[in-house]
DNA sequence: CTATTTAGGGAATGGTTATTCTATAATCGA
DNA sequence: TCGATTATAGAATAACCATTCCCTAAATAG
């Protein structure tokens, strides 16, 4: 796993005929359909299309379809940080870094990807309630989420953008809910507009 | 439907053998079934044990597994928005009767309860995207609770606990997406005291 | 009491699904 | 070019699941 982007990915590859698709574009692919589906309601068919691939090729490369869903996850949830961290680095300080995560979730609650919603999100409605490993995916991602937004609440509270007299993990809690709410909120066919307002008020939780 | 709670249940009814048990007993069993495991991941004997009936009873009484689905799901509802109407009455003004809400939804999202979910928020999640009648309830129930919120910090304004600068509409539509939130943070495991520091800040946006 | 009607229980059925198997194809090392 | 190895494609398989069927039980009407 963790092979290069470049064209010839098979050069270091061992003997046998090379894989025909990479890795990471197939499981963006079975990520929409999971989101779009769920896990149970996604058929081997459903996910083979999707990928653009045949049931055997799947699982040559994974063990059965729980294991493409773990592995679905786990790029869903990297792809997700990389986004969303160069959206905070467009931020100049506290303030604003959490602003832009707020945009960010705001952006995601409308339109197609709205509509879809968040992997992580389905799974925990989904799975998460009797398969710990997947729970405890679902629990890690969301904690992490939470110590973000802490860390960055604390930043401003440094740089001055945010007053030191609110709590920064019960506020860093609150926010978390309301993010993930919004993505809930968002599936039931929300305008930008009316996502936007909530972003933009959120940020009085930060008075 | 909508026969009478009484011990004799089945004397009004027709010919032939009365029925067992009392549908919205059943009906409850089956929300935490269906909250627990999903739609698609509740077999018809996961059902018909959570339940305590044969298949075959299931079968006479509903055409097939979504309609017991559906009849669950209003029932859910039904049941929430009982609960939810006593709790409102408790307060004295506006801002007290969205705080009664906030704390109501904040009682839901920690221990047993907490770690179900929501069935409303689940459905949304794992069907929403694809069986439109079911999209339409999630709908209407998320939409009925907006209004719900709307009315209530509408009534603070007029009697003073909350202040008019604020919009309603937008402070609304924001309080539905942190309730939403709380529920499927709440999926993950957290104590009461943390989803009450949540509750307790929430009434910050009413400022 | 008998016929009729409806419910309960659980085995039988038919369709679907995840997974495995088999045959073919592409690549590498020699 | 040949053998080893791994991938692709899709048919075959075995398990499971929703639903139906059938028989028995409990009630009412006459």
């Amino acid at each position: 796993m963790a092979t290069n982007p470049t064209t010839q990915e098979h050069v270091f590859r061992g003997r046998g005929r090379p894989r025909e698709f990479d890795l990471n574009e197939v499981l963006d692919k079975a990520a929409q359909v999971f989101c779009e589906r769920g896990y149970y309601a996604t058929s081997i068919s459903d996910l083979t299309s999707g990928m653009g691939l045949a049931s055997g090729s799947v699982y040559k490369a994974f063990k059965d379809k729980r294991t493409v869903f773990l592995a679905t996850f786990d790029r869903y949830i990297a792809v997700r940080n990389g986004q969303l961290k160069t959206a905070i680095n467009q931020g100049n300080n506290g303030r604003e870094r959490v602003q832009r995560v707020v945009d960010f979730y705001s952006a995601a609650s409308h339109g197609l990807e709205g509509q879809r919603g968040c992997l992580v999100i389905n799974c925990a409605a989904e799975l998460a309630t009797f398969d710990a490993e997947i729970a405890l995916r679902v629990t890690r991602s969301l904690n992490r989420s939470e110590a973000l937004l802490t860390e960055l609440i604390c930043q401003g509270q440094t740089d001055g953008s945010i007053p030191v007299s609110i709590d920064s993990q019960s506020t860093a809690r609150l926010m978390l809910c309301l993010l993930q709410g919004m993505r809930i909120v968002g599936k039931t066919g929300r305008s930008k507009k009316e996502m936007r307002a909530v972003a933009d008020m959120a940020l009085k939780l930060l008075i």
